[in-house]
DNA sequence: GGAATGCATCGACGTCTGTCGATGTCTCTC
DNA sequence: GAGAGACATCGACAGACGTCGATGCATTCC
């Protein structure tokens, strides 16, 4: 253990055990504000149906194809669908039967921002 | 209900309801393999963790001071970490009597990738 | 109008999650 | 070695989550 006697030194002269933080971290604000964005994405399923939206023509999607891409019931898409609609990450149109569901770039670039700004990645 | 008579069109012409997936969506592999990352992000309280860990000097903090700046028990804290370290987020060192966590930058450029490539957002 | 289709909602279920108090483990001090 | 401090782990609990079958609601076709 080759830095103990850093830690010894430190603590025996009753200073903090390590340096002040530095830099600008996140706030609670912003942190409750993101974190709902970021749970939405946190699926399996839920990625891949982001993906398949944006991957689509015209970054829209209908819930037919959608449906037919998991092997999972219908019910269970709707909800996820509604969970991501909920967040904010996906727009929901109906055109006579079929739904469409279309990513919302604004969201994305929320999340996007995110790691791209130093509040995350280290400088 | 302006475009209506599309999806009219196309039903009663037996065709899928709309066009196909182009570009590459998102594989189921790659889906559960990004997936824990974003779910051990996406919580508030590990977020800001993670931000103030990146934000500190070295972008490494002892377990001491993240304790500090929350109202929470140190237990909690404690879950926190460990569930950002299983997930490959952060680095542990025990030094002395402390424990250091670090950012792992290589897991937070793996899902800045997801925002970046064109798989999650439209061409 | 009746039937069929696409999608949402409901109710239920097992599981996972966030939080806590209590306790354990390790390291250092004296 | 006894004590103190830093951190992890355990057990417990309420709440949230993912999934399903069944049902409901529009819309379209015949």
């Amino acid at each position: 253990m080759p830095t103990t006697e850093i830690a010894m030194t430190t603590r025996a002269t009753g200073l903090e055990c390590c340096t002040p933080l530095t830099g600008t971290a996140m706030s609670t604000e912003q942190a409750e504000q993101v974190a709902p964005l970021l749970k939405a994405l946190a699926d399996p399923v839920r990625l891949r149906l982001v993906s398949l939206i944006a991957a689509s023509a015209g970054a829209e999607a209908c819930v037919c194809d959608l449906n037919d891409a998991f092997e999972l019931t219908q019910a269970t898409i709707s909800h996820h669908l509604k969970v991501l609609h909920s967040a904010g990450l996906l727009d929901r149109e109906k055109r006579g039967v079929w739904v469409y569901y279309a990513v919302r770039p604004a969201a994305l670039a929320a999340v996007a921002n995110l790691f791209d700004t130093a509040s995350l990645t280290p400088a």
